[in-house]
Parts: C-alpha cells; structure tokens; sequence
DNA sequence: TTGGATATTATTGTTCAACAATAACGGTGG
DNA sequence: CCACCGTTATTGTTGAACAATAATATCCAA
C-alpha cells in the first residue's frame, strides 16, 4: 500500500505515510590518507562506516568529547577549525557542525569571529552544578523505588571505582564515581534529566580536569558512595538522601578549593 | 602589556592571554534579493548586522524558533535544506548549523540521510516534562525567598496573561502562563535550570501548537497562577507549592486528553 | 495480481575553493 | 604611554560539485 505526500507552505513538506521497506546494501567507499595523524583519520571514517546511520558530523562530535575527557584538550585552549578539521580528518563545515553541538552542550564555548574555545568553568559554574547536583540527586534518590534496576547499576559503579582504587587509576576512579552518581539520577526515570545531567557531569569533568592532584579529588568519594548505597539499600531513603547531601557539599568545598588553587582565572 | 601566545598540541593553539583593544568599525555590506521571500530573507540580514556579534548561523536559528512557536511549522513536518535556505536567504551549510542547535533542543529531530523534522512530541515525552515541571517547580518554589527579584516576574506574568485573556488572545494568554512557570524556576537562581527549563518549554509548546482548542488550554490556569502566587506572597511557601503540584498534575490530564484526541500519532 | 529484485531520483552528507568580515597584531607618530 | 592606521590570519558564508543514501518507480517472474 502507498501513501500519497502532501505538500503545504513553500520551503516545507509535510510527511504523511512511507512506502515500502528497502534495502540496505552498503560498499564502503575508499579513502585516501594523506599526511600526519592517518591513524585517527582513519578511526574518524571507520567508526562512521560502522555505526549505524550516524553523520560524520556526530562522529566528530563524539571524538572531540573523548580528546576533553581524556584531557588531550584543556580549559581555554582554542580549537582551530583548519588545524583541528586537518587533524581529525574533516572539513571546516563539518567541523563547524560539530562545534555547534558541543557548545550547547556548554564544553566548547563560541565566540563569534575569535573561535571556540574549551570552556573554562568559572567558579560561579561550579557552584551552580553543585547547588543542582544537590537538588536533582537527593531528590532522585529520595523517590526512588528500591527495586529500581538503576540500583544494580550503582552497586557496580561502586565495585568498579573500588577496584580502579586498588590500581591506583585515579582516573577511572573518578569515572565510576560519576558512573554512580549518573546511576543516582537514573532513579528519577527521566530521559532528559539524564540528558540533563550528563551535560553537568561533563562540564565538571572539564574542571577537574585542570587540577593537578586527582586522587585527592576522588578517592575519598568510594567508601562515601558505598555508604550511601548501603543505607539506601537498607531502605532508609531519607537518611541516605542527608548523607548525600552532606557529602555533595563537602566534595564542593574541595573541589572549590581545588579550583582556587590549581585551576582558577591563570588556566 | 604584551602577553606571549604558547603553542601546544598539533591541531591547536592555548591563549594564554591578548593584547590591547581594538576598533569596531563596520561598513554593512550589499546584499542583493532574488526572488521570493525577499522579505524575510532581509530580515534576516538586517538582524545580523544589528545583533552583537552574532553568527547568520544563530540568526537563522532564532528564526527557526520564531517559526515554530508561531506554529507556522507544525511538528512533523520535514524541513528541506534547499527550500527552507531559499526561503531564509542562506546556504545550506549555515542552515545546517543552526539545525544542529536546534535539535539539541528538542525542536526538530535529526534522522540521517532522511532530514530534519519538526519534533512531534510522543505521550512519553509528554509525562515526562510533567514529571520534570513538577520535580523542579515545586522544589524551586517551596526553597524560595520570598523577596527574590523573579517574584515580579511572577506578578507580571499573572497581569499579562489576564490582560490577554481579556482581549481573548489565547496564544498570549499561554506565553505569559508559561513566562509565570519560568519566573518559578528563576527563583532557584540557577543559570543552568533555566536553560533546561526553557527546552522543556519550547518542547511543551510543540505539544499545544498541535491541539485544536487553545482556549481550554490555557484559560484556565491564569486564575491558579493568580492563587498559587497570592498564597506565595503571603508567605505560606508550602502550601503554594502542593497546590502548584495539583494545578500541574491537572494541567497535564487535560494535557494528555487534549493529545489523544487532536495531536496524537496521526499528527 | 502479487512479491521481490533492480534502476531511478531526489535529498542529504561532505568536501572544496573562494571571498567577505572581523579581530588581533605590528608599526608609526605623537 | 597612548591613539591611530595597514597587515594578516582566522572565522563567517556562499556556491558548486560529488558521494552516499532512502524513497520511489520500474520491471520481471510466479
């Protein structure tokens, strides 16, 4: 059966039925390195070849995220759209697609006619994501039903950043504990606060990322996550919900303080 | 002062800090019509040059969005790049910047190689941005100081939307209904949440543009503002907030049914 | 007629080259 | 030290071109 399409105000069309099913034969097409970081050229073209129907722009995107979370781009850097489309393989319009991505996603920040840079978070920054990470976090996990399958995912967090503590990698530390609070707010079953929230964890991820001592940063929060796991496990939600409040404050005067010493205006 | 500029990794280039002060002085350039729309298509320009510093790519957005609360695109719709870049006077490469934003907001989904579609909101996502009105709402309200500049926000917003129901003027009426709903979450005082809240909004705006019906909509609710406003005024924050949680749970019934019957899935 | 495979077409995805517009830089002269 | 011009590198934007793909139309056989 066919439908038929119905055209509206000029510029639009508006869809109203599709056809038939079709198929979904792909060749990939060739591609040819030329100088200098062929091999993350090459990742770039594969990754977008595998993954299902994704734009080279997103793609792009996600790479640009690994290098901020990996820490290979730092706070105030500016990103150059020729350099950075050469290394990475792509156009300066695509790249310029990707930027605009990021930079709602608060990590890139643009300023017209000077170019993007790797936001700097100020310090009023961290104490707004903190005042909300109190607010949507205690909040979560107050409602929770205790048999909320993001439960199981806050008890592995927690065996992993305890694990990753014994290897001493601090900064997988730092990646369950975000893992266990993301888990948190999973609680809430809301997509976009999920959304929501990993934009904050990721803006955060970018202050840390110019501290220069990350254990002090993230050891301490393992036993204080399985703490709270516990006691909210036990089913005392309300006295878990205080520990995490208590807790929250206390990472944030660390992490402002942190901040004031290591990473502040002088990035 | 002079400082110096460090160079980093390949692909970019780390300010460290900038020079003087420079001139500002700008000769707006010519820019010749076509044909069709070429009153838009000046607006556009005419905006950019004016706006501070802003991109034709954000331009184009904001127009976009102006197009859609003005419901001129209704959720569902395709949008062509060629079409839809004639009719605003830019390429498709601008217009598919200002795409990218925008579906990050929620307003139009982005499917790969079929196009950009205005976002037709499902019932889930309905429930959802209720579950969040509340979560975040009531909060904002119950935690605020009762002398927070966003109180007059509130006032006028309640003044407004009665005025407009006056004129009979429901589209007004729901704006200043929705500017009541934001001003509540200003009271937080958090930059963040009224981003967020502001998506959660234009995503809830798609959902009425579809309804048939605006007067049952938003008529109503200019009163319960009016209430929950004077008991907040009087002091009494957590009675204002539980009846702001009644008012917005019946807001979303009326909501839901108003969905089913007019804009469900055959948009 | 029905169903499935193949060709066609319109649209999106991406690149490239070119130019305009601008901010930063360097120098000059007071 | 400051204000005033050129220069220059970068971003902003366009248009054309081509590749890749989804939707459509065509065809052929059962």
């Amino acid at each position: 059966m066919y439908w038929t399409l119905v055209a509206s105000s000029p510029g639009v069309t508006l869809e109203i039925g599709r056809g038939r099913a079709c198929r979904m034969g792909v060749e990939p097409g060739t591609w040819s390195a030329r100088e200098g970081h062929e091999r993350e050229r090459q990742d770039m073209k594969r990754q977008s070849e595998e993954g299902a129907g994704k734009a080279l722009g997103e793609t792009v995107g996600d790479e640009i995220r690994r290098l901020l979370v990996d820490g290979e781009l730092v706070p105030g850097q500016r990103l150059s759209e020729s350099a950075l489309g050469e290394r990475l393989g792509v156009s300066r319009n695509t790249l310029r697609e990707a930027f605009r991505s990021l930079a709602h996603e608060g990590l890139v920040t643009h300023r017209p006619h000077r170019g993007v840079f790797v936001t700097t978070p100020s310090l009023a920054s961290l104490i707004d994501i903190y005042r909300l990470r109190r607010f949507i976090e205690c909040r979560a996990l107050r409602d929770a039903w205790p048999g909320h399958p993001a439960v199981r995912r806050m008890r592995e967090a927690v065996d992993q950043a305890r694990a990753s503590r014994e290897r001493e990698d601090w900064g997988a530390v730092g990646t369950h504990n975000m893992a266990f609070h993301a888990a948190i707010v999973a609680l809430a079953d809301s997509e976009r606060l999920d959304t929501f929230y990993r934009q904050l964890s990721a803006e955060l991820r970018l202050a840390f990322s110019g501290v220069a001592d990350p254990q002090w940063l993230h050891a301490p929060y393992v036993e204080m996550n399985q703490r709270v796991l516990t006691i909210f496990e036990a089913g005392d939600v309300d006295a878990a919900a205080t520990l995490l409040e208590q807790y929250l404050s206390q990472s944030e005067r660390t992490v402002l303080a942190a901040y004031a010493r290591d990473g502040g205006p002088d990035a």
